[in-house]
DNA sequence: CAATTGGTAG
DNA sequence: TTCACACCTTCGG
DNA sequence: GAAGGTGTGTCTCTACCAATTGGA
C-alpha cells in the first residue's frame, strides 16, 4: 500500500507547492519577475500562513471574514495571516463596493449596519441592494462600512497572479486547484501520457499575457461593457500563436452575435468581416441580407459556395441562396425534394410529462428480442474512442503537458488527424480483419473510467457494448469513424437518439425521435444523409401525444 | 419550521 | 466547457 | 409549414453545512 497524499491535512498546500515547483522548473523563462518573486517568497513563509493563503485562493471570491476562516490544521488565523499581510498578498483595508460587502455580511448584520436606511426590513436581502447601492455608491474598507462589527476582513491581492499560475500549469482557466484532490480521490482518472519538460501549453510570456487579456475582455463583454472599446482592443492584439488567434476569433464571433441581437448591424458587419471563426461568414451573409444588401449578400454567398469552409456552411448556403435569388427578383425556385428517409409516426399517451419523448419511444419500440438504447452521440463516439485510444493519446510533441488532460490539446485543430494519420490508420485497420472486437472488449476493461474526449463511460454498459459489437457491421463503424475524423468538432454530435438491436439477426437500426414542435437540426440532417448514402438503417420517428381523457 | 440554495472540502 | 430541445416570431407560397 | 432566432436544462463529484427563503 502506497502512502495516500490525502492523509496529510496540508494536502492542498502540497499540491499548490507542487505546481510552483513545476512552473519554476518548466516555465522559468515564461514567469514574470513578479511571479518568480512570489514563488520564492512563498516558500519562506510559515507553513500555516502558506496553507491559509492557499485555502483563500481555492475559495470563491477575494474577500474573507476572519471569522469564516476556520481550519484545524492552521489553528490561529490572525497569527497565520500576519506574514501574508506583511508580504502584501492579503490586505485588511481594501475598499470594497457595497455589492461585494453584501456577499460577506449576514442578513442580520446588514440590518445592524444599515437598518436605518432600509425600507422593508422583512424583505429579501437581494431586494435591499439596488436602493442601497444608489445611496452608498463609494467603496470603503470593511471597518469603515461596519465599525460596529467585531471582525476583520482579509482581501486577496494576488488572485490575478494565482490565476496566471493556474493558466500556465493547466493551459486553460477552466480547470482549478481541486483537480489534484479529485484525482487523488479517484473521482477523475486521466490517461498517463509521457511528455518531456519542454512540453508546455503556453510557450512564451506574450502568449500568457494575451490569453489573460482575452479572458478579461470576455468577462468585460459578459458584464455588459460597451463592445466598441473591447473590439478595438482585441483587434489591436498582435497574436502569433494560431491557438490564440482562434480564441480571439471565437470571442469576436460571440460579440458579433450579441450585436446582431441588439440589431446593431453595422458593428456586427465590421466584426464578421475580419473574423475567420467558423460560421462567421454565414453570419456576415445573414446580416447583409437583414440590412437589405441583397447583392452583396449574394456575391459573398456565391463565393462561399465555391469554397465552403465546412459541410455545415454548404448546407446553410443551400437555404440562403434561393432566398437571396428571390429577393433579387429572380424566379421562384422549386425546393429540392426532401430525401425519402424511413419515417415512423407514433401516437403515444403522455402519462408522465416529466419523462422525455425519447423515453416513451424507447419503451414503445423495445422488445425482449430487440432492446432499444437511448444513446445519442455516446455510442459511436465511445466505440471510436476505444478503438482509436492509442492514436488519441499518442505522445506527440506538445500534445500533452500536464497530468490532468482529458485529451490532446490539439484535438480540435485542423491538422489533428493528419499529424496522427498512420496511427489512426493502424487502429481502423482492425476493422478490416475482425481484430477490433477483441481490442474493444479488452480496452473497455483496461481503460474503464479513464477520462477521454470520446468515451462516455456512464452510457456504455457491458451489455450495450456486447450488443453493439454483435450487431454493428465493421464497415459501418469504419464509415462513422472516418466521418468523425474528417471534422471532429462538427461530426461528434447530431447522431440519432435511439438505437435498436436484433442480436439474433445481427441487425440494428437508428431512430431519431421528434416530438411535437421539434424538428431535425442541421447536424442531425447531415448524419441522416450520410447514413442514408451508405445504406445504413435509420429512421425518424415523429411523435404526437394522444388525447388524455381525464 | 421545512425546504431550498450555495459554498466548501476531500 | 456542450448539446439538444422547447418555444417564439417572421416569412412566403 | 419552413426557417430564423432565443431561451433552457443537462452536463457537472457529492455529502454536508450554514444561511436564506417562504409558507404556516
Ligand atoms: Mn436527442
Ligand atoms: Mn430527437
Amino acid at each position: 500500500m502506497t502512502e495516500n497524499p490525502l492523509d496529510d491535512p496540508f494536502y492542498y498546500l502540497n499540491n499548490f507547492m507542487q505546481v510552483l515547483d513545476w512552473l519554476e522548473h518548466r516555465y522559468g523563462d515564461v514567469l514574470s519577475v513578479e511571479e518568480q518573486g512570489f514563488v520564492q517568497d512563498f516558500r519562506r513563509q510559515p507553513r500555516e500562513s502558506r496553507a491559509l493563503l492557499v485555502r483563500m485562493v481555492m475559495r470563491k471570491g477575494v474577500h474573507f471574514r476572519a471569522g469564516k476562516l476556520s481550519y484545524l490544521e492552521i489553528g490561529d488565523i490572525a497569527r497565520a495571516a500576519e506574514p501574508l499581510l506583511a508580504a502584501g498578498w492579503i490586505d485588511e483595508h481594501s475598499p470594497l463596493p457595497i455589492e461585494e460587502l453584501f456577499d460577506v455580511l449576514l442578513k442580520a448584520e446588514i440590518l445592524q449596519c444599515f437598518g436605518t436606511v432600509i425600507e422593508q426590513p422583512k424583505g429579501k436581502k437581494s431586494d435591499w441592494l439596488p436602493s442601497l447601492s444608489e445611496q452608498l455608491c463609494d467603496a470603503q474598507s470593511f471597518s469603515q462600512w461596519c465599525p460596529q462589527l467585531d471582525d476583520r476582513l482579509f482581501t486577496l491581492t494576488i488572485m490575478g497572479l494565482c490565476d496566471r499560475l493556474r493558466l500556465m500549469f493547466f493551459g486553460n482557466l477552466y480547470q482549478d486547484w481541486s483537480e489534484f484532490v479529485l484525482a487523488d480521490l479517484g473521482i477523475f482518472t486521466y490517461e498517463k501520457v509521457e511528455f518531456c519538460a519542454e512540453s508546455r501549453g503556453l510557450r512564451c510570456r506574450e502568449d500568457v499575457d494575451a490569453c489573460v487579456f482575452l479572458h478579461q475582455c470576455q468577462q468585460r463583454f459578459e458584464a455588459g461593457e460597451a463592445v466598441a472599446d473591447i473590439v478595438e482592443q482585441i483587434n489591436a492584439l498582435e497574436l502569433s500563436n494560431p491557438w490564440l488567434q482562434r480564441r480571439r476569433g471565437k470571442l469576436l464571433f460571440q460579440i458579433g452575435q450579441h450585436c446582431e441581437r441588439l440589431a446593431d448591424f453595422s458593428t456586427a458587419l465590421t466584426i464578421y468581416r475580419d473574423c475567420a471563426y467558423p460560421g462567421a461568414r454565414v453570419r456576415l451573409i445573414r446580416v447583409l441580407e437583414r440590412c437589405g444588401e441583397y447583392q452583396l449578400a449574394m456575391d459573398l454567398a456565391t463565393h462561399a459556395e465555391q469554397t465552403p469552409e465546412s459541410a455545415a456552411e454548404h448546407q446553410h448556403l443551400l437555404r440562403v441562396l434561393p432566398r437571396l435569388r428571390r429577393k433579387l427578383g429572380g424566379p421562384a425556385m422549386k425546393r429540392p425534394a426532401p430525401r425519402d428517409m424511413q419515417r415512423l409516426d407514433l401516437q403515444l399517451p403522455r402519462v408522465d410529462p416529466a419523462l422525455s419523448v425519447e423515453y416513451y419511444v424507447q419503451a414503445h419500440l423495445a422488445q425482449d428480442s430487440a432492446p432499444v438504447h437511448y444513446v445519442e452521440n455516446s455510442l459511436i463516439n465511445s466505440l471510436f474512442g476505444l478503438l482509436c485510444w492509442p492514436a488519441i493519446f499518442a505522445p506527440l510533441p506538445g500534445a500533452f503537458f500536464h497530468p490532468f488532460q482529458r485529451g490532446p490539446v490539439d484535438l480540435l485543430n485542423e491538422d489533428f488527424h493528419a499529424r496522427r494519420a498512420g496511427l489512426f490508420e493502424a487502429c481502423l485497420a482492425e476493422l478490416d480483419d475482425g481484430r477490433y472486437v477483441q481490442t474493444l472488449r479488452e480496452r473497455y476493461v483496461a481503460k474503464w473510467g479513464v477520462q477521454s474526449p470520446f468515451v462516455f463511460w456512464g452510457a456504455l454498459s457491458q451489455e450495450l457494448l456486447d450488443q453493439a459489437l454483435d450487431c454493428l457491421p465493421p464497415e459501418h463503424l469504419k464509415h462513422w469513424f472516418n466521418r468523425l475524423l474528417m471534422d471532429i468538432k462538427a461530426n461528434r454530435a447530431g447522431m440519432p437518439d435511439l438505437i435498436q438491436f436484433w442480436p439474433q439477426d445481427k441487425t440494428y437500426r437508428m431512430i431519431e425521435v421528434k416530438g411535437p414542435g421539434d424538428r431535425l437540426q442541421d447536424n442531425q440532417l447531415r448524419w441522416l444523409e450520410f447514413c442514408h448514402e451508405h445504406q445504413m438503417p435509420i429512421a425518424v420517428c415523429y411523435v404526437q401525444w394522444s388525447e388524455q381523457s381525464a
